[in-house]
DNA sequence: ATAAAGTATAAACCATACTTCATACTTTGT
DNA sequence: ACAAAGTATGAAGTATGGTTTATACTTTAT
């Protein structure tokens, strides 16, 4: 599919889809044999990746560290360890931001408590 | 206190702070009649403000959010109802931040499995 | 066939959240 | 007393994550 196709799919606009392809989050083919134009072809793994990369942003994650997640994910001569140690290791900062994320939901709960009583 | 000593009670380097306060986060006083100088002090109830501040930021919220919840947590004027509105949408939004971190989380454990197995 | 719409690339621009710098005054240690 | 360290303020600089603009080529619709 082309980048319009792919923007109506997944929701991201054209700009910041090349965006993320120059900052080489993922990357688009362009096959020279076959097309008159240099118009870049985008297939099905890209939109799961694109889903992957909106998840991952809204949980926080940068731009720098989604790559390096991709990076290692798909770099074939990493081994299965190192792998799996880098993806660990985001699980562990999840965890770590749920974690924050109770901790202040728990304090504002306990405001609610305290506007009710008309403190604070 | 002054800003040295707020700077290390709360861990968050003395121009960030200074940065907070100009953005309106909080305020520190000076007291024209008393002292020959124009320093700020913080007393007890910046710390925890600057506490509440930085969870929030790890939270993920913007300074703008934060700048938002503040306002009407202290803000006199409002009405227990709109307060309370404030901060539970607010929570709505920690939650919702929750459900997508526990998405990424799964996404991530089943990437584990493929990478034992040697997929991907 | 030709105007409108789509695509690519590079560069400039923007907002957020800081950090660094320059200047000037105040306090503290010896 | 006076150098070193702390404080305040304003302005400029930086990094991230985009968006906008300009230019040029390609495709599509009428």
């Amino acid at each position: 599919m082309l980048i319009n196709e792919l923007s109506k799919r997944t929701g991201v606009p054209i700009p910041t889809l090349r965006y993320y392809e120059n900052y080489g989050l993922f990357k688009g083919m362009t096959d020279g044999k076959i097309k008159t134009n240099n118009y870049k072809d985008y297939d099905e793994s890209i939109v799961e990746k694109i889903e992957m990369i909106k998840g991952a942003k809204e949980a926080g994650f940068t731009l720098s560290e989604i790559k390096n997640l991709i990076d290692s994910w798909f770099n074939k001569r990493l081994s299965k360890e190192k792998k799996i140690t880098v993806v660990y290791s985001k699980i562990t900062e999840i965890d770590n931001k749920i974690r924050q994320l109770n901790k202040v939901r728990k304090l504002l709960s306990e405001c609610i408590v305290d506007i009710e009583k008309g403190n604070c």
